[in-house]
DNA sequence: TCCCAGGGTCCAC
DNA sequence: GTGGACCATGGG
């Protein structure tokens, strides 16, 4: 039996899913999302007054309580105020225009461990492929569970890494993941256990000490902290500064002063983030998913703009891909 | 073969 | 503390 939640706020549960915070959702079909949190295979679809749901553990679905309830509730951050926080967001115009085109964009409150496996392995890869690294880990450690004729499996604990360190991390090895990201993960996962790494206890200390701590395991720099913090700790003023974030900000608000170029130096993606939690205020980090999920929509325009380039439609005379683009952009979003 | 991707680290100044 | 060079890895 498929249980209800009702939701009674902006709430887009594709576009949440999928946009690239979370990497183990895949679509089912007829609306219907497949992923695994801690222990539970849940299924998911939005209806008009919220969501249904189905959960499923190693035996197979089991009923759902209000335990699930809540469950979910935490993970789509319910409990933030979130039209105070696009209204906050919402000071600037243009994020006011970006929120009014994509409504219901929700942070996700992840799992720090897996947050944390996640973004280390992040670094310079495609989000289709960081999904795919997470699928192998999980199906190569993970415990099976089922659901409606699904089998998938539970994510690898840092506790299992550290219990038997040599077997495992030759195993984590061939997920092919990267050279040194397999030792990241293990120092990482050895931290978790000893508790020097107290990851639920990071979610109540002061964001800078947050990130501080994050940057001193290996493979965690500036931006995956952030990631980190942002997604699954609870530190809403994070602002990852990645190449998309960096592309939004000097296009969309050349006003800032930063320079239109391919990367950022570490400096500048600071103070890009310290300007960004000036502009956008407490909650900068919704206004940072924004941004993300703005800019690499208009990376598939752009993609589509040099489609009809080559097929049969024509640029107008002494025009650029770009040009047009930008014409496109400054009517759609910047006007 | 070249380019790209939710960067990190190391090493001179 | 900063800027630059180098590193990494699979896919299109």
């Amino acid at each position: 039996m498929a249980r209800q939640l009702e939701i009674t706020q902006p709430f887009d549960l594709k576009l949440s899913l999928m946009m690239g915070q979370a990497f183990r959702w895949r679509p089912l079909g007829e609306g219907w999302f497949s992923g695994v949190l801690g222990e539970n295979l849940v299924h998911i679809r939005q209806t008009d007054d919220g969501v249904e749901y189905r959960v499923g553990g190693p035996d197979g679905e089991r009923e759902s309580t209000d335990a699930d309830d809540e469950l979910l509730r935490r993970y789509f951050r319910l409990d933030d105020d979130i039209e105070a926080i696009y209204a906050s967001i919402a000071r600037d115009p243009k994020m006011d225009t970006i929120i009014q085109e994509f409504p219901g964009l929700r942070l996700l409150r992840q799992d720090p461990w897996e947050c944390l496996v996640t973004y280390i392995c992040s670094a310079r890869n495609h989000l289709d492929h960081i999904s795919a690294i997470m699928e192998r880990i999980a199906n190569k450690f993970g415990t099976t569970v089922t659901l409606n004729g699904e089998e998938r499996r539970t994510f690898l604990t840092a506790k299992q890494l550290a219990k038997n360190p040599q077997p495992t991390e030759h195993r984590l090895k061939e997920q092919r993941l990267g050279l040194n990201r397999a030792n990241d993960i293990m120092t990482a996962a050895w931290e978790v256990c000893t508790g020097e790494l107290d990851l639920y206890e990071l979610r109540r200390q002061p964001y800078p000490k947050v990130r501080r701590r994050l940057m001193q395991c290996d493979g965690i720099g500036y931006k995956i902290a952030d990631c980190i913090c942002l997604f699954s700790l609870d530190q809403l003023q994070a602002f990852p500064m990645d190449r998309w974030v960096w592309r939004a900000v000097t296009e969309a608000y050349p006003e800032w002063g930063f320079p239109e170029k391919a990367e950022p130096t570490d400096r500048e993606r600071r103070e890009v983030a310290e300007r960004a939690r000036q502009v956008f205020g407490e909650y900068a980090g919704y206004a940072n998913q924004y941004l993300f999920y703005w800019r690499r929509q208009l990376g598939e325009e752009r993609l589509s703009f040099a489609h009809r380039w080559h097929g049969k439609l024509r640029l107008p005379p002494g025009k650029t891909v770009d040009d047009v683009r930008y014409e496109y952009l400054s009517m759609k979003y910047l006007s």
